[in-house]
DNA sequence: TTGTAGGCGTTATCAG
DNA sequence: CTGATAACGCCTACAA
């Protein structure tokens, strides 16, 4: 452990000083070609290895990245912050950076207080937005830079996110042209941000169809499996061509309510979802749904971070890859 | 941000010296109480954080513990690590610990050696064991503290587990008592020990009650849904009485394809799981299965590894915190 | 091209 | 009980 070796071994080794050899190793200043990879060669051969926490307490860094992780339990969530993580650890891996994870569950912020005040990272990702946003509002007075993935109403909160609006846009826009009009949609808490962009999105595919949207036919802040039973026996009985869910989560549960009550997918009801992932594998009706490449986003919220900590300047992305899936359970 | 309190500032400010303010705050050696308490005000007032970092750097320490995190998806996995990872994070948090996450994909252990060569953590926490696992030699040969969730088939390594052989073992027992003597076993990959010492407990209940395993009623390796209809099929066509699945999500399969296939639960077919999480919580009929305290295991594992970094002596450990759940399933 | 010296914020050692 | 001072490993002016 504490045998590690240090420059100044390698300096003394070598019979040069530290300063000589912290330029072989970072490449900044000038250096003789010959005494440079003499130093680079003892230290790969020694299997020297730079002290990180050092080299960032000199530079006033961490080089960790801290990462806002939801510590309130939901199976849904999971896959998508999980993606995103590969992508960011993939980005951050490959500058030196680490990733530090803040649980923070609800408006409990004292995790991700605790990393920001002893200086434990250089910067934070927020993996999702809320309308009250406590980890922002907080992350804002603090100074530190910082990315949210999600949309935010804040003007000055440097945010990334999948362009949700479109794609649920364009996903209720083949329905209608396929001549479903009467759908509904089921989402989930509208404290989150993207509940009410794809709210959004939806609209948006009403208006430019010149449709008139059933307000009664929109069930928001849903989860729960007894209501939704009595809301789709209701939708069922009021003949409504289809119902759009928010998430793959509430496609899933709609599905096996629908199996339940004997209601078939697609003759008696279309069903699609506005999220997809490998929750509705298993589905035994393949689902329309819309993907996303999450993996990317993180990576991408991890770069504008590395961008904004490099002191360069940065500006708000939406990313334009989703895709449409058309299945069998809009036939 | 570099408008940060120093101790040096607080010492100025209050005309004493750097060495009182940080007796002040550690609590070690000798000072007097008047002027502890003046220091400790001035900081309260004027919201002084100490530097981790540099505390951390002078102590070669990092106050950081390092999680091995598995980077192939896997959704049924997912339930597990998240529940972990909270217990990890409210007991390291308390000691004034942070979180890394390290990403590692099969054998790829990039990530996991360069928080170890950059001296990013003080001790790593692995949250699963296989059978060649690389990143748990690796750190054996690194020298850094350890702890391996899971069994270990290395005395040398620490480990800590859920009980998942006597888990197994009692719930096989049970269905066995009930007279469900032909049972069929569905495991995922042999390379998890969790495999391996669930289908332990298995035949050490069937040794109890002394019958003989029916050998071509194991299936072990699976996950795959193609393959598990047909054995499904034979299954059912064999007249077993039951089938038990590994973990939730082979739990799910069989259960959706025995709705396809018209295979009443647990009319035609008993069905049980060795594991449980919120996967089955949709479960039209409710499975009968195991409940584990995950958090509670990411707890201890956290809490074992913090007394080996402060050079406690620790053993090895297996929770009994099990919980069988008898439900309509094996009726 | 190379070396010297000082600093990053904290703790530890050793005097007073 | 309190205070200088050195160390931790690296970086970066500045000097040679």
């Amino acid at each position: 452990m504490s045998n590690q070796l240090t420059i100044e071994d390698v300096a003394a080794a070598l019979g040069v000083s530290k300063t000589t050899v912290s330029r072989a190793i970072s490449g900044k200043g000038r250096i003789g070609e010959a005494t440079r990879n003499r130093v680079l060669e003892y230290i790969q051969k020694n299997n020297y290895k730079p002290n990180a926490v050092a080299k960032g307490f000199s530079q006033r860094k961490t080089f960790n990245i801290g990462v806002v992780w939801p510590g309130d339990y939901s199976l849904v969530d999971l896959p998508f912050f999980q993606r995103c993580l590969v992508g960011m650890s993939e980005v951050s891996s490959g500058y030196g950076y680490d990733i530090v994870i803040s649980l923070v569950t609800g408006d409990e912020i004292s995790n991700l207080k605790r990393i920001i005040e002893n200086h434990k990272v250089d910067g934070v990702i927020l993996t999702r937005t809320l309308i009250d946003d406590k980890p922002c509002e907080y992350l804002k007075t603090s100074g530190i830079p910082f990315i949210a993935i999600g949309t935010s109403l804040d003007e000055d909160v440097l945010s990334v996110d999948n362009d949700h609006f479109d794609a649920c846009r364009e996903l209720t826009s083949i329905l209608i042209a396929k001549g479903h009009h009467r759908l509904a949609l089921i989402g989930g808490s509208l404290n989150h941000m993207i509940t009410r962009t794809r709210y959004q999105g939806f609209v948006e595919a009403f208006k430019a169809a010149n449709k008139k949207i059933d307000e009664s036919l929109i069930f928001l802040n849903q989860g729960n499996e007894q209501k939704l039973t009595e809301i789709l026996k209701q939708l069922v009985a009021r003949k409504v061509d289809g119902v759009i869910c928010m998430d793959d989560q509430l496609a899933g549960y709609v599905m096996s309510i629908c199996r339940a009550q004997h209601i078939r997918i697609p003759e008696d009801l279309r069903l699609a979802s506005f999220y997809n992932s490998n929750i509705l594998e298993n589905a035994i009706v393949p689902v329309t749904s819309l993907n996303f490449d999450d993996r990317n986003l993180g990576a991408v919220a991890t770069r504008m971070l590395l961008a904004v900590i490099d002191g360069e300047h940065v500006e708000k992305q939406k990313l334009q890859n989703y895709e449409v899936v058309m299945k069998e359970s809009t036939k």
